[in-house]
DNA sequence: GCATATTTGTCCGTATGTATA
DNA sequence: CTATACATACGGACAAATATG
């Protein structure tokens, strides 16, 4: 009720200044899914349609609107007459999430020869960014980089459609990773895998890029299935 | 203004009988989307929230609930403060339609292997409702079961999500059928090659169903693009 | 288990901005 | 340029469901 005492509510605030073009629901979408990618916003919490209205001064019908836009998204889950919040992904998600991966990642570097050359120069852009992050020890912007990479990696296919499926997987696998608890461990190791993907790829050798990407995408599940396992040894069934 | 100039209105109108149970944006977006599908309502129709809202005597928040639901099924499109309108597909979009299509099926009949038990009766019982319809010379059914039988291909990788998209890229497929003039001579051949892509999966063997599944839908992507050099010579370059 | 307060679900009326004839 | 039609967004109202004490 007293809004000083919700953390992110406060920043949520700030976002009015930004409230520039676009349609009101769309802005307000686009806030929340930052603050939720972010992790400002955790997994399970409830987002009142009181308290975000009057931080960001919409009205109810535009921000159930733009609630309608994240529930598509799967960022956030609706129950009827408790309200919306953010999703918390089970363990079988993540291992749906990676089957999706797995089967456009891979159909993508395998069948996409050779690659285009902006097509590599996204993945090179995504590759350096993730290097240069590592090095100066910004783990998040490390993590960013690496959805920039495999983000890249599905835009070989050359599809519109491919390449929204994916930022919506990759988006959602972000919740996933608030519970890894150490992020620099999780994702600085794949660095070098992805250069080496790179260079596969370059080489126009996508079986070897394939086999690559399918061991990296296999490993990089079990990882987190494992660290869900420690996290969350025991889910609750679910208020009500 | 006149609402018996517009001829699917009083069908809607009708409609209003069957609005019993689930939510009614939900009840709204199932008339609309069974419309749509039907090919009363025709791409490029523009759908009013005044016409249908009092039509279907629901209120106009409702209503773009319902819209929003089919604006993410992408059988229509919201126009910035010009509303939505059956979505009109292009050939750009029948291309990466198939081209999702390829990436998704393919890979469910070459990776799940063994096929489940559930899978195949799926697989089985679309094929015969397909064949029946196509003795008893109902077109529209045998395009129904067709699709069906490819919903029950995708599921074969055992994903939900993969099951999602492959539900939504094949209603959308579906808006461009309506530029088939003989829906017989388009569906019915394929029904033999259904035939042999079950007897191959349910042998087990992956890699020639993989191979006969990628020939099949490369051949009825090309008689699509075909079909739409047929009926739409030139497009417009789009209002605005 | 019950009564109360809070929150959501649904809908309306209206003012404003935008596109089109 | 003006007029019309329409979508956008707001605020408020009330019912229904839920949470709280």
């Amino acid at each position: 009720m007293e809004d000083d005492r919700v953390p992110w509510l406060a920043t949520l605030r700030d976002d009015r200044a930004l409230l520039g073009r676009a349609s009101t629901a769309q802005r307000v979408a686009e806030i929340l899914r930052t603050r939720i990618t972010e992790g400002a916003l955790l997994p399970g919490t409830r987002l009142s349609e009181e308290m975000i209205g009057t931080a960001l001064g919409v009205s109810r019908n535009t921000l159930r609107e733009a609630f309608r836009l994240l529930v598509h998204e799967r960022l956030v889950v609706h129950e009827l007459n408790r309200g919306v919040f953010v999703r918390v992904l089970d363990v079988e998600d993540v291992i749906d999430l990676y089957r999706v991966r797995r089967t456009l990642e891979c159909a993508a570097v395998r069948d996409a020869r050779p690659a285009s050359a902006t097509a590599l120069a996204a993945l090179e852009a995504a590759l350096l960014e993730g290097e240069r992050a590592a090095t100066e020890q910004r783990w998040a912007d490390v993590a960013t980089a690496n959805m920039r990479f495999h983000q890249a990696i599905a835009a070989l296919a050359g599809s519109p459609r491919i390449a929204e499926i994916m930022r919506q997987t990759l988006a959602e696998i972000r919740l996933a990773f608030h519970v890894i608890a150490a992020p620099r461990a999780f994702h600085q190791p794949y660095l070098a895998r992805h250069r080496d993907l790179l260079e596969l790829i370059r080489a126009g050798d996508a079986d070897r890029a394939h086999d690559v990407l399918d061991d990296y995408l296999r490993t990089a599940e079990r990882q987190l299935v494992e660290a869900y396992a420690e996290r969350m040894p025991r889910r609750v069934p679910a208020p009500r």
